[in-house]
DNA sequence: CTTTTCATCTTTTTT
DNA sequence: AGATGAAAAG
């Protein structure tokens, strides 16, 4: 069957034989099967490499991802492999899937390529797998980014520290970093872990993760280095999965950061280190656009250092565009200094000279490319075939206004996404309550959702309990409901909210998970909230609720539906008729169009200004690759246009034309003047001048240097601690246990003074000398000395 | 406890 | 400009 771990325990390095896939490719061909014939002769150098360490340089439009499926089909149907025992890395879902589907055409079944995945996915696999190794069980959830900013900012306000100056953002981003760099808390430098909220950046980094553990919860980030850590903490899990991936594979190999590296390297280790592992990466220097992200281009730039013997494979034979539209972007690239040097040629025609237009603001953009398109569309081009590529999403919103006047079918790729929609987050709080009783975020998100009379101050109760008991939320309230600290009305609405998760919970398995999903947002009321909501967003609400109950029936189970969602934010739009695509330049890798348009080519935009004041040259370098990137999407037409005034925050500034138009070749490349367009197509000459000074004078700025800044000028509040923590504080040294004895004296914070009557394991009953006899739990209380 | 008002921040890119 | 989040009013 298809699931990988089947055969792990009783696990051999398996003969070279061929398997049923295999076999059948084989069977199917003879001599050169087809899918190496199809490839010129160094696509085929680079599959017929299976053995030894490979690094194919792939021009954009080269065949990469031909190469690596062919290479893959090659190794099944020689046998020198069987299809889970070849690790397949890719960064995106939308590339796992694609190069799925692609083997699938050439062997005849995609199945069985247990480990084709992102580096998240995988590492999931093998963190789950591992669960306990990691501090974790294996039905840890996935924290996304807002769950990740929620906890970060609980962790933030319990130490006190002042959030305004001290953001989860800011924090968020520090971690994240130390996590794409490998860094566990202990090790992260200590000038930087000293650089957030006055040296305590580093502590609080080790508690959030403390946090993670109790919510059995692991973030993005954790993925990659929980995984890492497991297999560099335990040599015989290690090689386990170092004797079960025979060949890897590696997709955009430039875009690897310090721990996917890591990650890798160790798993391509050979037991004997005179054997060379069975590496292939396939990468591009040039389309390196992730460094935000901690990629780190030398990777690419190191491998045959990493690998000694590496065999390098260049692919400079392009497929997918015209001439004029390859010498505008190679002319465009060849403006950066650090790059390996490829020269990408064609053999097709010169095609259409790539345009450059400029236009009075983004409204007349969209205007002018609407009606390009429309163009396109009466002499018959597909509007599958047309997309616009944009530096920043927000650039998207006045094509999507423009496109729905227009009655121009479009989709946004990318965009806000499916399960990111705030009913669709919070239908799935409700599961994953009903899944993970642990998962305090969830739980949180939907206490009072809909309203119950459920607000912040109940569950503040249950925090500061929780907390000091180090408990998850819903057990904290199960022990809570029996006493009298949360008000009698919140207390009974509140113990029929934990009937219903506890009847729900047995439900699991009992019913089909669908089935059980509708149920639970029927009992729960959270669809009848949404029906009296008189808005006409409602009702498209509801309609995305359907959806999700309706999409859960391709899941197996409410496990891996949950699995799916954390990993795989979007969800594929069923396409009905052509449509024109709008995205990012970053969504755009890896695609290809006949006409691609490229707005917003101006300063600041484009060449992004937080990219230039963050990373100086370096940044200007991915700035242009990533204007690389969109040129050479086009595989006949490429529009690129800048507009003198746009809306920035609101208000309206004039803009220059982007340096890149400077870079173009003036023979390849057709200027168009726009009619009413005030500026010059000249006046992005000055712009070159006119930023000297953002660009030159501070190179290496990372976030965290900001934040040492703030550091120096600010003053830390030791003053304002909140009362409830300070009470959490002492309470928690001062009931150790239960020292209560009928008589004592006492003083609870709400109830004020009172006697003990009563003592029940860790309950009392206290006659309060305002309030009257209460029952309350002996972790409320304080013992008064006298 | 909920609704309203006011202020702040945002807009780089993603798993 | 618009959304989100905290303080203030009901």
């Amino acid at each position: 069957m298809s699931d990988p771990f089947d055969d792990f325990p009783g696990y051999e390095p398996a003969a070279p034989r061929a398997g049923g896939i295999a076999a059948r490719a084989l069977a199917q061909v003879h001599g050169a099967p087809d899918f190496l014939s199809a490839l010129n002769p160094e696509q085929r150098a680079a599959v017929e490499t299976t053995e030894g360490p490979v690094l194919v340089l792939a021009g954009a439009g080269t065949g990469k991802t031909r190469v690596l499926t062919a290479r893959i089909a090659h190794i099944l149907a020689q046998g020198l492999a069987r299809p889970h025992q070849i690790l397949a890395v890719t960064f995106t879902n939308k590339a796992a899937r694609e190069m799925k589907a692609r083997i699938a055409a050439l062997i005849g079944d995609g199945e069985g390529m247990g480990w084709l995945g992102t580096f998240h996915a995988i590492s999931t696999k093998i963190l789950r797998r591992h669960a306990e190794l990691a501090g974790l069980k294996s039905n840890f959830t996935i924290l996304d980014t807002d769950d990740q900013m929620r906890l970060l900012k609980q962790v933030i306000k319990a130490e006190n520290i002042d959030e305004k100056r001290w953001t989860a953002r800011t924090l968020a981003y520090l971690i994240d970093n130390w996590k794409n760099r490998g860094l566990a808390p202990k090790n992260v430098p200590a000038g930087e872990a000293a650089a957030f909220a006055n040296g305590r950046g580093g502590e609080l980094y080790a508690l959030y993760q403390e946090r993670l553990k109790i919510l059995n919860a692991a973030d993005f980030g954790d993925l990659l280095l929980e995984a890492l850590r497991v297999l560099r903490e335990n040599p015989d899990v290690l090689r386990e999965y170092q004797q079960r991936f025979k060949y890897i594979l590696v997709d955009e190999y430039q875009d690897t950061n310090a721990v996917q590296y890591l990650w890798l390297r160790l798993l391509a280790q050979r037991t004997d280190p005179a054997i060379k592992p069975n590496l292939c990466c396939v990468g591009d220097d040039d389309q390196s656009i992730y460094g935000w992200r901690g990629a780190d281009v030398d990777n690419i730039l190191r491998f045959e250092k990493d690998f000694p013997g590496a065999k390098v494979v260049r692919l400079e034979r392009n497929y997918r565009s015209t001439g004029h539209i390859l010498a505008t972007a190679a002319h465009l690239i060849a403006h950066n200094r650090d790059r390996l040097g490829k020269t990408l040629f064609t053999d097709g025609e010169d095609g259409e000279k790539p345009e450059v237009s400029g236009v009075w603001d983004s409204e007349e953009e969209a205007r002018v490319v609407g009606e390009e398109i429309e163009q396109l569309q009466h002499k018959g081009h597909s509007l599958d075939e047309v997309a616009i590529l944009v530096r920043a999403s927000f650039q998207m919103r006045e094509f999507e206004e423009r496109f729905i006047t227009l009655g121009l079918p479009y989709k946004v790729i990318g965009g806000p996404r499916f399960y990111e929609r705030l009913e669709i987050r919070d239908a799935l709080a409700y599961l994953r309550c009903t899944a993970q009783p642990a998962d305090d975020l969830a739980f949180e998100r939907i206490v009072n959702t809909p309203k119950r009379g459920l607000g912040d101050a109940s569950l503040q109760i249950l925090h500061d309990f929780a907390r000091l008991q180090h408990i998850p939320l819903m057990q904290a309230a199960r022990i809570l409901v029996e006493t009298e600290e949360v008000k009698p009305k919140q207390r009974s609405t509140l113990r029929a909210l934990l009937k219903d998760f506890e009847r729900w919970a047995g439900e699991i398995g009992q019913k089909p998970h669908h089935e059980l999903a509708e149920q639970i947002l029927e009992e729960s009321g959270y669809t009848d909230f949404w029906k009296q909501e008189k808005s006409v967003e409602a009702e498209g609400r509801l309609e995305n609720l359907k959806e999700l109950v309706r999409s859960m029936e391709e899941f197996p189970d409410l496990g891996s539906f949950l699995e799916h969602v954390s990993l795989v934010m979007d969800v594929d739009n069923a396409d009905g008729g052509e449509r024109v695509s709008i995205m990012t330049l970053h969504g755009a890798k890896g695609l290809e169009f006949e006409s691609v348009f490229l707005p917003g080519w101006e300063e600041g935009l484009f060449p992004h200004q937080r990219s230039l004041d963050e990373n100086g040259r370096a940044g200007l370098e991915e700035e242009r690759r990533l204007a690389y990137v969109g040129v050479t999407r086009a595989r006949r037409r490429a529009k690129i246009y800048f507009a003198t005034n746009r809306r920035i925050h609101g208000l309206w500034q004039t803009t220059t034309p982007s340096r890149f138009l400077d870079d173009l070749p003036a023979d390849h490349v057709l200027v168009t003047e726009s009619r009413g367009s005030g500026s010059g197509y000249g006046a992005y000459a000055q712009s070159r001048f006119a930023n000297i000074d953002s660009f030159g004078s501070r190179y290496d700025t990372p976030g965290w240097k900001r934040a040492q800044a703030h550091g120096a000028k600010g003053a830390q509040d030791s003053g304002g601690r909140g009362p409830l923590t300070i009470e959490g504080e002492v309470l928690g040294k001062t009931s150790p246990g239960g020292s209560f004895a009928p008589g004592d004296r006492v003083f609870h914070l709400k109830f004020g003074p009172g006697s003990v009557a009563g003592v029940d394991g860790s309950k009392l009953t206290i006659d309060f000398d305002k309030a009257g006899r209460k029952l309350v739990l002996d972790s409320f209380v304080e013992q008064k000395s006298s």
